[in-house]
DNA sequence: AATACATATGAACAGATATTCATATGTTCA
DNA sequence: TGAACATATGAATATCTGTTCATATGTATT
């Protein structure tokens, strides 16, 4: 078996590399990253993450959508507000594993 | 102080934001995803490349320009063909974190 | 019930991105 | 030198993405 078949079968399924490249796909944007950092260690509501990302109420909105159909946030209701915050921790470690690569 | 000006004050600078923001974008891509698989363990040609990704090798090669720019990749010549390879091995932990993730 | 507040959502738009096609550049070998 | 091969690149295009604006939905308070 020559090296390229070998590489080819050690390739993840098509499935897998798809479903890899859109879980980096929720943090390739600055907005969705400092979303997330912003709720990182503490649940958040909508206004206070709109504040510390320091974009619109709208744009945050749409972007919690996004990261909550990618299961990378989770939220609960309480009075008007809803409170956001990571899923896993796995967030935590890819975005450090991330940050650790940058700052070479 | 309260709790927001506390994550305000822990949040990475913008500048962090974008350049994590821009690493992950490089794996944002299922093409590129699988270029970097390609040539995780060992150096590749383009056109072995090709093959195993299954592309064209004009697709290829822009977008093996666009992780060169971004350092993720290194290539030499060797005769008629370009050998390219993962520039450190951050590349592969930070594919190995995602793939965690996404198995769960 | 009326108002104010908090969040979500749809449409529209501008900008970014990946691929394709055609072709250029560069290298080896006869 | 000319032919064949390997890679790079530019232009064009179609698609995707993030934001904005306007407004809807939902909740609490008076």
């Amino acid at each position: 078996m020559d090296n390229i078949e070998m590489i080819k079968d050690a390739m993840p399924v098509d499935e897998e590399i798809y479903d890899l490249a859109e879980l980096f796909k929720m943090l390739c944007d600055a907005t969705r990253v400092k979303i997330l950092y912003s709720i990182l260690d503490s649940e958040m509501s909508v206004s206070d993450i709109t504040e510390i990302v320091g974009s619109t109420q709208s744009a945050v909105s749409h972007q919690l959508r996004v990261l909550k159909q990618a299961r990378l946030v989770k939220y609960r209701k309480v009075g008007k507000s809803v409170l956001y915050s990571v899923s896993d921790e796995h967030v935590a470690t890819i975005l450090s594993m991330g940050m650790e690569h940058i700052s070479e």
